[in-house]
DNA sequence: GTAAACCTTTTTTTT
DNA sequence: AAAGGTTTAC
């Protein structure tokens, strides 16, 4: 270990730091190019932290900046939290003044600086998805909106990408407007009642995530002072994920650099997988258009996985275009073949999974290192009913978290209320949480005179109990509602978060309302709420606390048990396992239809970066499934395997399909797929050398899909009678190849692969 | 104001 | 199949 009071000077012959000491070339590269604009390109598993850390340290031991001069950006709460500790370790606590977070959270500190520049107080409020849908609604309903016809969470995901581009109500031009049709949204009128959510947002002193990072991208546009503060300040920026930014961080950055040019940005464009909320692939594509002269550094050698699996993931994503081209290699020797395997259904697939995880088991594997990651959540169900059943213990990533429950959501309320007493959002929530008596008309009576007054709804409630516009008992509720909060709020300057929160859902009947609750479910709140105390007992005052809810989506996992690991592919993205099942590789599955149809060609190469970040979690062994049948939307549906298990080097994997499938599988159940079974016809082998040599053709997405193709397989000729394992008897109706279009007697039409069904009579 | 009954939609991914 | 929302009935 390096002692830091006899640091070497920059430059000095021989004795290397401690931080430096094991990076490859490239990477010290990457940590010894501090000034000026740098992209390193860091493919998966070449010790992108390790170069981040070490360039953190390197930036603070040299002196070349205080920690407090050094911005450092990252996209999720994890990712900072390591960060944080593994800088920490380096160079010891000075690394607790580095400017380091998320996006948001480091835009949220600066704007509670400057809130007043966008008309915001210092204390406004940061509402999540719930919060921001429920508002949107009473803008819909106040419009005579049909919310029908237009789903306000269509209209809402519409106005959030337009903040992640930077788009104020003010700056849509009538291009963007005709884009995607959102001139037409909501009868034409979607700006006018953007324009109005945000007003809203002012009234409330709120702001939604988006604004966060968008208000401070405006102040900072049109206060040159308070940006020329910031040029002073920082001198260095850092930023990892660069490839999942969006339009606005682009900015952002892009302002407080400007001036010092200091700017590193890490990512992997093959790793690309937000495109759906707003990253946007061109600002890695195209940082050296953006940042003039700047040195782009890659990192190519991967400690993490076998040469097999790196082989497997670097042919599927090499069909991707627009890439910054990156080959990852190994030093390491060895490694078995990437396995795929057929199923006949989505419980087959369950259960052939846990007979893995037992066996591996059995060989001394512990669960902790394994994963199955899945396209989508509700994936992970069929694989946790067999855990279960096979006694295997497994977490999953993802699902409600602890702060998305409604107990926990109305406990939150009462603190945001109590915090910031605009924040309609929270009053209407609990405002009758316990019943107090004040319903829907009283409410409306409230509402009409916040409104009249330009007032918040508690605000506004001071006056009206004032008058008798309300009926006795409803102006009595009403007071005594405001008593409780002003008392509460008067024992927030004394008390701790913690113990403030403990009497509140006393004093307010709260809990007491979850202990009268007979249902199944009320000890678990009574529960969660006790975790939810705990939970503010980590702060000190109460806006800390709050600060945290809104910016910090995680739930606290401390089991020491071993488990396997269950989640998506999405949160998966920078996590790694010995061993990773991915399951569901069927056409519209993975790649999942939606994102196709949505998004074209561009749909597609994201869900191939998706298949991509999956199989490079792997340091081992990775595992693909792949069924025949799947029950979707509560009907049976068969379904093509993958295009992706096409676009695999067959050299690489070993392809295996279970006992019992009709026609290519049942031949012979270890018999493995020739090279043509998948695909067109020719070579896979040959496919991707054509596409080396000749990159500018894309890859088809509404062409042939992938085709199941044995010489042995039958033909069959419209009119044919047929039977097919799962639907039972039918008539062929459109035979094009191997793919069939067939009139079952009891499941009605169906699209089937030839393999699946025989000539019956 | 509450509860039951009925209808609709859901399943992409989340800071 | 289940959850959520809306309508209807008490």
């Amino acid at each position: 270990m390096n002692d830091f009071s006899d640091l070497p000077e920059p430059g000095a012959p021989d004795a290397l730091p401690a931080y430096l000491v094991g990076l490859n070339p490239p990477q010290r590269d990457a940590v010894e190019a501090t000034e000026g604009p740098v992209l390193v390109l860091a493919g998966a598993g070449t010790g992108k932290t390790r170069v981040l850390t070490s360039r953190l340290a390197h930036l603070i031991l040299t002196r070349r900046a205080q920690p407090y001069q050094i911005l450092a950006v990252t996209f999720t709460n994890r990712a900072a939290r390591e960060m944080r500790e593994r800088v920490s370790a380096q160079i010891g606590p000075m690394a607790q003044d580095i400017w380091l977070g998320t996006f948001h959270a480091l835009a949220a500190r600066l704007l509670r600086r400057h809130a007043e520049l966008v008309g915001l107080k210092s204390s406004f409020s940061i509402l999540d998805t719930d919060d921001q849908l429920r508002l949107l609604k009473q803008i819909l309903q106040a419009n005579a909106v049909d919310e029908k016809r237009w789903p306000a969470k269509m209209l809402l995901g519409t106005i959030e990408r337009w903040k992640d581009r930077g788009l104020t109500p003010d700056k849509l031009s009538t291009d963007e407007l005709s884009a995607n049709g959102a001139g037409e949204m909501a009868g034409g009128r979607l700006v006018d009642l953007y324009r109005q959510y945000q007003d809203r947002l002012k009234i409330l002193n709120a702001c939604d995530f988006g604004d966060l990072l968008l208000h401070i991208v405006t102040i900072f546009q049109q206060h040159s002072d308070v940006l020329a503060e910031y040029h002073r300040k920082f001198r260095y920026v850092l930023v990892d994920e660069y490839q999942d930014t969006n339009v606005v961080q682009y900015l952002w950055l892009r302002l407080l650099a400007q001036q010092s040019k200091n700017i590193c940005c890490v990512g992997d464009d093959d790793q690309s997988i937000y495109a759906w909320r707003g990253a946007e692939i061109e600002n890695i594509l195209k940082f050296d258009k953006d940042f003039p002269g700047a040195k782009i550094v890659r990192l190519e050698q991967n400690y993490r996985s076998t040469a097999p699996i790196l082989a497997v993931a670097g042919h599927l994503i090499a069909h991707n275009e627009g890439r910054l081209g990156k080959t990852l290699w190994t030093a390491q020797n060895g490694g078995a073949p990437v396995k795929v395997r057929g199923v006949w259904d989505g419980s087959e697939e369950a259960r052939e999974v846990g007979d893995e995880i037992e066996s591996l088991q059995r060989e001394g594997q512990g669960l902790g290192s394994m994963a199955i990651l899945v396209r989508a959540g509700f994936q992970t169900r069929e694989f946790e009913e067999r855990l279960l059943t096979l006694g295997v213990p497994y977490r999953v990533i993802g699902g409600l978290r602890f702060y998305e429950r409604a107990e926990v959501r109305d406990a939150i309320a009462y603190l945001r209320l109590i915090a910031q007493p605009d924040d309609d959002l929270a009053f209407e929530r609990i405002v009758n949480l316990p019943r107090r008596g004040i319903g829907d008309v009283a409410l409306q009576t409230l509402h009409r005179a916040a409104r009249a007054a330009g007032l918040s709804l508690s605000l506004a409630a001071y006056a009206v109990v004032a008058t008798d516009e309300l009926k006795p008992a409803a102006r009595k509720a009403v007071s005594g509602f405001l008593t409780d909060i002003d008392r509460w709020r008067q024992l927030s300057q004394g008390l701790s978060a913690a113990e403030l929160t403990e009497q509140l859902l006393e004093d307010s009947g709260y809990t007491a309302m979850w202990q009268a609750d007979k249902s199944p479910e009320a000890p678990g709140r009574l529960e969660n709420l006790k975790e939810l105390v705990r939970a503010v007992e980590e702060f000190e005052t109460l806006p800390a606390f709050l600060e945290h809810v809104s910016l910090v989506t995680e739930r606290a996992e401390n089991n020491p048990e071993e488990q396997i690991t269950l989640m998506t592919l999405h949160a998966a993205k920078g996590l790694e396992f010995d061993t990773v099942f991915l399951p569901g590789w069927e056409e519209g599955v993975f790649p999942n239809q939606r994102s196709l149809d949505e998004s074209g060609a561009r749909g597609l190469e994201e869900e191939r970066r998706l298949a991509y970040v999956g199989l490079t979690r792997a340091r081992q062994r990775a595992y693909i499934f792949h069924a025949a049948n799947r029950r979707i939307h509560n009907q049976w549906q068969s379904l093509l395997p993958s295009r992706f298990l096409s676009e695999l080097p067959q050299t690489e994997i070993d392809l295996s399909a279970v006992t019992g499938l009709a026609g290519a599988y049942r031949k012979s159940a270890t018999e493995t797929y020739s090279g043509a079974s998948y695909g067109t016809g020719e070579s896979n082998g040959d496919r991707w050398a054509a596409r080396k040599a000749a990159p500018s053709r894309g890859p088809v997405i509404e062409g042939r899909a992938t085709r199941l193709v044995t010489g042995t397989s039958p033909r069959f000729q419209v009119g044919d009678q047929i039977v097919h394992q799962k639907f039972g008897a039918g008539t062929v109706d459109i035979a094009d190849g191997d793919k069939l279009q067939v009139t079952f007697e009891s499941a009605g039409v169906k699209h089937v692969m030839a393999a699946f069904v025989e000539k019956s009579g």
